[in-house]
DNA sequence: AGACTTATGGGACTGCTGTCCCACAACAAG
DNA sequence: CTTGTTGTGGGACAGCAGTCCCATAAGTCT
């Protein structure tokens, strides 16, 4: 946890810095709502502040972004009544997640592209991307707890959501050919399989 | 395949232009070689040719990339006396995939993106990505033929290598936090498992 | 009010990407 | 030798990202 929840410790709640700040990310916000991948300039302008001021808060686009990615506060993607079966709740989940991605598909499409531009020490220090969808998958297959092993749970987690990103959903569509209900309804599938194959012969192997 | 092998049809096969332009992408193959994303200023200045003169065969560095692509000029990834069975087929396929994918993982992730940054117009008109695993999948998979719709099969590809690419290995090492080769592993337990789905169950959907 | 701290505004500057234009070298043909 | 064509070199320019610096506005404390 640390100080996700605020990244920047030094700004108060209230006060100038507080305001500016507030103005810069809602501008932010409001830009990338309209589907665009504004610029610390574009923020500034738009927030109504110096461009040297908004750097002050922003060393460049990707903290900017980081800062208004939307916090997507949804701690669960299950409906109220959680089906027991584990493939089904695991499938509520994909849909969710699926139907998620695909609203603010320009948007993950930009964090993804800023991503891979970042180096491992980059990462580390400033994660564009928080992997929140672990969580989510892991809570649709807690049902397994107890029969399978806690790693290898893990393990399949994993592979299920490298499976169902905007990373494949990009793949399946521009290069795959795919519409985008097509590509979801191949996640969807894809998932379950993984499932389906976890149950009958494993988890995912920890090595080769 | 049209002009896909010959993208500059106006540069004959000497002269001036045909001298220029092999330059260029020599110097451009030379930097990616040594993990380096070169501009068009790079390529030009490795190649001893003015920055104007580049620019008058590259419009930008994904058309410069897109030229110095290795060409990979592998039809198949399958051994020699490639085995009958369909699991042991795309795990061959599947582990020299990865491998190639691996060897190259700096020039992937840049090819991925620059593609990101491109517009679905720009996509059509300069496929900086052409799915050649397509076709390698396609080909692990060919024993199915007649036991399968050709479109079923197809998904199955689609759904494959939407799995097992540089995509899901970038989030699986990135973000899942796996080493190299446990995502490999991970990816190779996919492919096999997304083949097992489709022979026990039917292949992936056309819709949900 | 005066002194002091804090945050902002704005300009200057570097480096990179990309465009445009003009001069010139190389070359062929009359 | 002159004319014309083709391709190159190089400079000027514009736009963007990012840094640095300085003056000054705004707020605080006494």
């Amino acid at each position: 946890m640390k100080s996700m929840s605020r990244p920047y410790a030094d700004v108060g709640r209230t006060g100038q810095k507080r305001r500016t700040l507030d103005a810069l990310v809602a501008a932010a916000r409001q830009l990338v709502a309209d589907g665009a991948a504004p610029t610390v300039d574009d923020a500034a302008l738009v927030a109504g502040v110096a461009r040297s001021t908004a750097y002050r808060y922003f060393p460049g686009q990707r903290e900017l972004l980081a800062a208004a990615h939307p916090e997507t506060a949804a701690t669960s993607l299950l409906p109220e009544n959680p089906p027991a079966d584990v493939a089904e709740r695991l499938d509520a989940v994909v849909v969710e997640f699926t139907r998620m991605i695909l609203e603010t598909e320009a948007q993950q499409r930009t964090m993804l592209r800023l991503s891979l531009a970042q180096t491992a020490d980059e990462r580390r220090s400033l994660p564009l991307r928080q992997g929140r969808a672990i969580t989510w998958i892991a809570e649709a297959l807690s049902p397994l707890q107890g029969q399978m092993a806690e790693t290898d749970i893990h393990r399949l987690v994993l592979a299920i959501r490298s499976a169902t990103g905007i990373e494949s959903l990009a793949w399946l569509t521009d290069i795959g050919g795919l519409s985008r209900d097509e590509a979801v309804a191949s996640q969807r599938w894809t998932a379950r399989a993984l499932l389906q194959q976890a149950l009958q012969h494993g988890a995912p192997p920890t090595e080769d």
